[in-house]
DNA sequence: ATTATACATGTTTGTATTGACATGTTTTAT
DNA sequence: ATAAAACATGTCAATACAAACATGTATAAT
């Protein structure tokens, strides 16, 4: 389906940029439901470059070093509008190898189980501190029409999912916890 | 890190299954957390045989019809345990495609999107309703040494997940209709 | 009888993805 | 001065995964 094709190009729709900053990108801001290596974009970029959808310009760091600023073209912008509209069918839920733990548990004596909870738990309530770190920097909702919209719009859902693991992780260890129960 | 190994060990652990039924498995009990092929099964299975983890007898039904009904060895229990037993990293977010599109959102009109979250929300609704009639054949919670256990913790989760979904979905749409924001 | 569905097991091809290998420059802090 | 961190771009090998190809048998419904 080349998803990261049209990650790079959605991205590339706001300004030009390197193949460097677009990694970045991707494993920072983007990092709430996407990510791609160096390794995997750079060989993208080359393609998408064939193919006519981006171009770019080498720009020089002090005295040698290159960076090719990349720039979607016409096409490239038609190509991905056409992607952004099409309405796609509802994606398979995400493998998660902690709840596949989870299914197993049976396995593991209750001590175990609980500690195992609890180190996910510690986990992602960090990862939802950082979030609402980044969520104070937004006073009101961004106008519709700018970018800052959609990075509010995944940013909520970025919480809220993170709130949501960390209810079903202290109901499961609720459960575990549960004395004498027959 | 070999999850599919560990899967299929984990479900080899309840019951002997032949390959088509631990396929079954995974399209229907396990999806709501894990799936796969059979054209990935039935290879892993042969290497787990290799690997000495797994034995299997041949089953005839019918006149000719062979399955191999697989049973996990004591080294294969003995690998499975010790991998339930760790305590892992909290695992990267998942890919989303929709949450990328609406992150690019900005680029498109107000109608195309709502027009894109009500038909996400059509589907996870649907999907909700499905896991909350799974969920009724629960009377009470399952006792927690059994299979059963680990059966009603990963669907409680799912259920949880799909509510979230649909909450953030339904905030979404009340921001692409607030009118007159400025 | 015939047809559809479920049972049953495999291989092959193409793509996606990760992690390591590989090389170098520029800037910032000490 | 020098060391560390950030900038910058690429390739390669291994794994993971999906979709299609390939080939049948057994059972239930009509």
């Amino acid at each position: 389906m080349r998803s990261l094709k049209y990650a790079i190009l959605g991205l590339l729709c706001r300004h030009p940029m390197t193949g460097y900053e677009i990694a970045k990108e991707f494993n920072s801001e983007l990092a709430e439901f996407w990510y791609a290596n160096h390794s995997q974009i750079y060989p993208e970029l080359k393609k998408l470059n064939e193919e006519g959808l981006v171009n770019y310009d080498i720009e020089i760091s002090g005295e040698i070093l290159e960076a090719k600023r990349y720039t979607i073209t016409e096409e490239g912008y038609k190509d991905f509008k056409k992607w952004l509209n099409k309405d796609e069918k509802m994606q398979k839920t995400p493998k998660d190898i902690f709840r596949l733990r989870m299914y197993f548990s049976g396995n593991l004596n209750v001590e175990t189980r609980i500690r195992l909870l609890e180190s996910q738990h510690l986990q992602h309530h960090k990862r939802l501190n950082t979030l609402k770190k980044k969520y104070e920097q937004y006073s009101e909702v961004p106008p519709r029409d700018s970018d800052r919209f959609g990075d509010f719009l995944v940013l909520r859902g970025a919480i809220m999912r993170q709130e949501n693991i960390i209810a079903w992780l202290e109901e499961c260890i609720g459960y575990c916890k549960e004395d004498d129960r027959d």
